[in-house]
DNA sequence: ATCTAATGATACTATATTTGTATCATTAGT
DNA sequence: ACTAATGATACAAATATAGTATCATTAGAT
């Protein structure tokens, strides 16, 4: 089981390129040959990034998309929540009948305890950390 | 988004409540009662766990399963590779295109490190753990 | 032996999510 | 006016999740 969806995926290999034209402005058409997504597909996923203002965009000729953020304050985190919600394993394990402990309960402190650490690394990983490690080729 | 599905949810109940019942064979009757979990979908989850080892199954009148396994040596981790495969965040974000340093990909690596850590915290959630916390209503 | 209450195996159905397509309106450069 | 881009929105296909149903097999009880 993934916990990264293709979307999300997308949108990350997106905004990396687009990070990298620095103040360019990105069109589809390019990002489409660059990364070989399925057009209508990753124009949905612009269009999502955009209205969650993680991008910037220009319609009309010439127009597409450039980031709206620092890159350093891009993170995974920030586009699997647009694609995909917030992260979590499961609300509660142990109905009542099996956990009537709710307030001092240790296996829902030891889930979250997994769940904010996982939420911390992918916060950790930023487009700025993407794009300052890997060369294009 | 979960990362936990109903039927790993409904899974690790039901081993609870048979690890609780010490070596007295529990039928899907009983449970059924005890958890509310519908009837058919609760027989396909544990004849699944039987089939992949995790429970030992009685047939006929007074049937009914028992834990194969000692309740310390059987985690969350495990019953969700029965039912949800093997956990992974995503095989590879950055395809060659981006990410040409496949040996050395730090990202990657930081990926592999939140996949292990989650599968030892995982494991670390045993029934025996779960058994002995709570006590039932 | 027969009845009965349990699981084994297997196929089917329904619902939700993920993934992808298509169309028309709007905008802006030339 | 023409053209090349995105915005909004609806539609459709594929897959995964959740749940049902049926018949065969087994073993205890009488
Ligand atoms: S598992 Fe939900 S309160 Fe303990
Ligand atoms: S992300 Fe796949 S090799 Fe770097």
């Amino acid at each position: 089981m993934k916990l990264i969806t293709r979307d999300t995926d997308y949108a990350l290999r997106a905004l990396v390129f687009i990070a990298r034209s620095m103040d360019r402005v990105v069109a589809v058409t390019e990002l489409v040959q660059e990364l070989g997504i399925p057009r209508f597909f990753l124009r949905k996923i612009l269009q999502l990034l955009h209205k969650k203002g993680l991008l910037k965009s220009f319609k009309g000729k010439g127009g597409g998309f450039i980031l709206n953020r620092l890159p350093q304050e891009l993170s995974l985190l920030q586009v699997m929540g647009v694609f995909q919600g917030r992260f979590s394993l499961n609300e509660c394990l142990l109905k009542k009948h099996l956990c009537p402990n709710i307030r001092t309960c240790i296996l829902k402190k030891r889930i979250k305890n997994i769940e904010s650490y996982v939420a911390r690394e992918l916060e950790a990983i930023t487009i700025a950390s993407l794009i300052k490690k890997y060369a294009r080729t």
